[in-house]
DNA sequence: CACACGAATGATAACGTTATCAATTAATCA
DNA sequence: TGATTAATTGATAACGTTATCATTCGTGTG
């Protein structure tokens, strides 16, 4: 059992200096070392098989190289591409990526939050469980916020523009004629549906029409895709019962669409002959429903990737750090749930 | 700026050793430490806001308290909730989880191999991309493979019972009459369809029935699940203008079926009345098809929690070690797609 | 040629914890 | 009580790297 070499075994090997060994093998982009030298020192490691001890690196230079995602739940079909597109960039920086579910649970999120802190994460990225997170704990580790709402001026946020985003499928759905259209939300564990209904009655008034009566479905917005889908189900089927048919629904994310769908093909309401329905996300149940659902599509791949880049700015270039703002817009994906009235 | 506590100054604080400090607030369960100086410690160490340097410990232990999960892809519905087993059971026992994509692509996976290794992961779970995985590069870091084939005898490993649920998906289709039934299968990234048509034509067999002829619909799996539905979508309209109607499909993963299952709502085939579909593995995309996905079910929670369990015991018992071989069965879950012919 | 100056290398002290062993105190029992 | 053992506590040496400063080596200049 021969133990593990180190950095001094190679600075014997080749009868150099441990200092310079170090600046060969570890060093950034240390150009103060002659090509010569490298050359002798990187055989000499080879020779012996020298690896670095990543853990005595990490400890002398206080850090760990990693960063921590914090979402509610990897398990729903909006995170896993966010999650990648973290993945990916930070990768490429050599960074490792540890990923947090707190359930919806801001209980969780605080443990965690405190974890990243005792395993000195080097920063964060925060889907907030609710829209009353508090980041204190997280005392001086960089962090950002993954939300397009106004709740956090004070921080770094990067997330889709959901208003302009249902602004798209409501233009959407009014070119197509539709002029009865309802609106299913969830009473999301982020934030009230209100902001969504001020934008669809200022939509109707724009337009010169006025907001249909019994337009708006709420449905509880639950810990797991599952349960989410049971209740907006029966939201739509108790609001289907009870009120005359719209021409349109706009659901405020693909799980509630694809309920209200699937309800609609129960009932033998054609979509979209009778009834046109559109989400929100761009979840890949969507593509695979009948039909397949119309939806405002937001680029989880890419908020990842902007908001890893944000962070690795920020980590480098704590100094003089200005807030930054990142809005990305959503995008229209037409698909059979839609069609002209 | 005052500088971040040690253990020396906690000792200091309350004029006990350092080493006895490092007793009370890092040691395991060492017992051997007395009540009254248990408290002296943790008052005084809370007085002056002493935080354990993770780092120093990790270093100083040569435990990273670290495991990696290889997988092909998070983005892949069958994953997250595999995934988050895991999460669960390592946060439990104090480790973290990094989790490394490999597009289904042996070389980044070899590459996601070396980090591990660079990375002092104190243990892994591996998801392999294919059939022919070499684990070598892993030396000495302590592994379980998720996997339910015979192709790797010496390791351990966690999977579902594939050919046993393949049998209950069939099983269920003869009790409702059918006996025509077609088989869907993917040309897997990870095992060819030869298992699956063996088992098949064994069924017929034992039920005293010819297989029918052109029975077997194969199509490519790709990369990511919207490319392989696309796929799977094409090889059944192909499929379904060249031959006539079986009674029913058995699909070997839910995308496939679902794929199916749009292909025949569009060409106005009534599923189940004139087509019964059932899946395989219980993504949630099925439950919001319609109709909903039979399917039988994998749990993949379970199966990252036990593979954790495994790994965990191997990581803390590593001599004589006898290799685990766990196969979990699956479940039929009985939804619109299927009924009686 | 001596000198200065920058580039390259060398020597060595941390970093904060854990682990080992020695020293002390408390407990037990003849 | 004194001796013996068990239970606590103390002193201190690693762990392998990086960072700092000192030193040496080239190289061009006055």
């Amino acid at each position: 059992m021969n133990k593990r070499k180190t950095i001094i075994d190679v600075a014997r090997e080749c009868g150099l200096s441990q200092a310079t060994v170090a600046r060969v093998l570890n060093g950034q982009q240390d150009i103060k070392v002659k090509e010569k030298t490298r050359k002798q020192v990187m055989s000499a490691a080879q020779k012996i098989g020298y690896r670095r001890n990543t853990l005595a690196a990490n400890f002398r230079r206080q850090k760990s190289n990693t960063i921590a995602v914090s979402i509610p739940d990897i398990t729903n079909p909006f995170f896993p591409e966010l999650i990648k597109g973290i993945q990916e960039k930070m990768r490429d920086e050599g960074y490792s990526v540890i990923q947090l579910n707190n359930e919806w649970n801001p209980d969780i999120e605080q443990d965690h939050f405190q974890y990243m802190v005792q395993t000195c994460a080097d920063g964060a990225i925060i889907s907030p469980s609710h829209s009353g997170t508090d980041f204190s704990a997280l005392e001086g580790i960089p962090f950002v916020l993954l939300t397009n709402s106004d709740l956090y001026p004070e921080y770094d946020t990067v997330g889709n523009d959901s208003k302009a985003g249902m602004r798209i499928a409501l233009e959407h759905l009014y070119s197509l004629g539709h002029r009865k259209i309802a609106l299913l939300v969830g009473g999301s564990m982020r934030s009230g549906p209100s902001w969504r209904y001020d934008l669809f009655s200022e939509f109707y008034r724009e337009k010169g029409l006025t907001v249909p009566a019994n337009f708006l479905v709420t449905c509880d917005y639950s810990v797991n895709s599952t349960l989410s889908f049971q209740q907006a189900r029966k939201s739509m089927e108790i609001f289907l019962n009870e009120n005359p048919l719209p021409t349109a629904f706009f659901a405020s994310n693909d799980i509630l669409g694809l309920a209200a769908l699937q309800v609609a093909n129960e009932k033998g309401i054609k979509v979209p002959e009778q009834l046109s329905i559109v989400g929100m996300d761009g979840i890949f149940s969507g593509e695979v429903s009948y039909p397949a659902l119309s939806t405002v599509k937001k680029n989880r791949s890419e908020i990842g990737g902007i908001s890893a880049q944000i962070l690795l700015d920020k980590i480098k270039k704590p100094e003089d750090w200005s807030t930054k703002k990142v809005l990305l817009p959503c995008k229209l994906i037409e698909r059979g749930s839609t069609g002209p009235i």
